[in-house]
DNA sequence: CGGCGGGCAATG
DNA sequence: CATTGCCCGCCG
């Protein structure tokens, strides 16, 4: 077992699964990593069962036990933490063993499955060993066509590196999944197909956003970004904390 | 073309 | 379970 044991892990307890904790929400463990959100806060999803929040040394993830996928993963980049990241790759996926095992995607689902294990916040962003060995939790993966993830989707990740090693200060940075009805599935445990994938940036410095919005496909290519208000529309999650006027 | 970064699977 | 070789796409 890859142990969590990075100084953030350290301080998330696991948390407690019995029958009460899904039927009244446990408190946001999110508060215990608020630096990956800008403004220290979390996206406004609307609430729903199976939803798990996980913090990690780089990123934090809202992970769903329905489809067994991260539903989003944040970030917050830097330049100095771009050029920390020189991390080996690890290569060593697990499954993440502070999910509930009904609630979660394992090796073998992934096996032969056609897909790829893609990461949400990308291997080639940590900036240490632990984060690097943690960024391939299964929780932080989701069921990627492997021609897009290694192509287009490739290419937007080290896009957006280079735009952090550009930028003056935060850069926050939120990926995830999107299903569809026709979604399919993979393994026993059914884990989630997405047809859509989205990567926010938004950076806290300039105030501005964009979004890239990607079919998880063969053949598809980067498309033109689209506008944050319009990937609140699609996904129904408000990510950015709304600014208050200031007086 | 080679190097790099996203992966995969076979091998002891 | 770690090592190794391999595939693919992108870029200079």
């Amino acid at each position: 077992m890859l142990a969590l044991s990075g100084p953030a892990s350290a301080r998330t307890p696991t948390p407690i699964y019995d029958s009460s904790a899904l039927l009244t929400p446990q408190p946001t463990s999110f508060s215990q990593c608020p630096q990956f959100f800008a403004r220290g806060s979390p996206p406004a999803a609307p609430p729903a069962p199976r939803r798990r929040e996980l913090c990690y040394e780089a990123f934090a993830v809202l992970h769903d036990g329905v489809s067994r996928t991260p539903l989003y993963v944040a970030q917050r980049l830097t330049r100095r933490s771009i050029e920390d990241a020189d991390e080996r790759r690890a290569d060593r996926f697990f499954a993440d063993a502070r999910l509930p095992s009904g609630e979660r995607a394992e090796l073998d689902d992934y096996k032969r499955s056609g897909y790829s294990r893609g990461h949400m916040a990308p291997a080639g962003d940590m900036p240490t060993p632990t984060a690097m060995a943690q960024s391939f939790s299964l929780a932080n993966m989701v069921p990627q066509n492997i021609q897009h993830n290694g192509g287009p989707w490739s290419k937007i990740e080290q896009d957006t590196r280079q735009y952090v090693l550009r930028a003056k200060g935060d850069v926050y940075v939120i990926t995830g999944p999107v299903f569809t009805e026709s979604s399919p599935t993979i393994g026993r445990n059914a884990v989630k197909v997405p047809t859509y994938l989205y990567k926010l940036v938004y950076d806290a410095t300039t105030q501005r956003a964009w979004v890239h919005w990607q079919a998880n496909r063969e053949g598809e290519r980067v498309s033109p970004p689209i506008s944050y208000q319009e990937l609140v529309k699609r996904t129904g999650i408000e990510f950015l904390p709304k600014v208050v006027p200031q007086h």
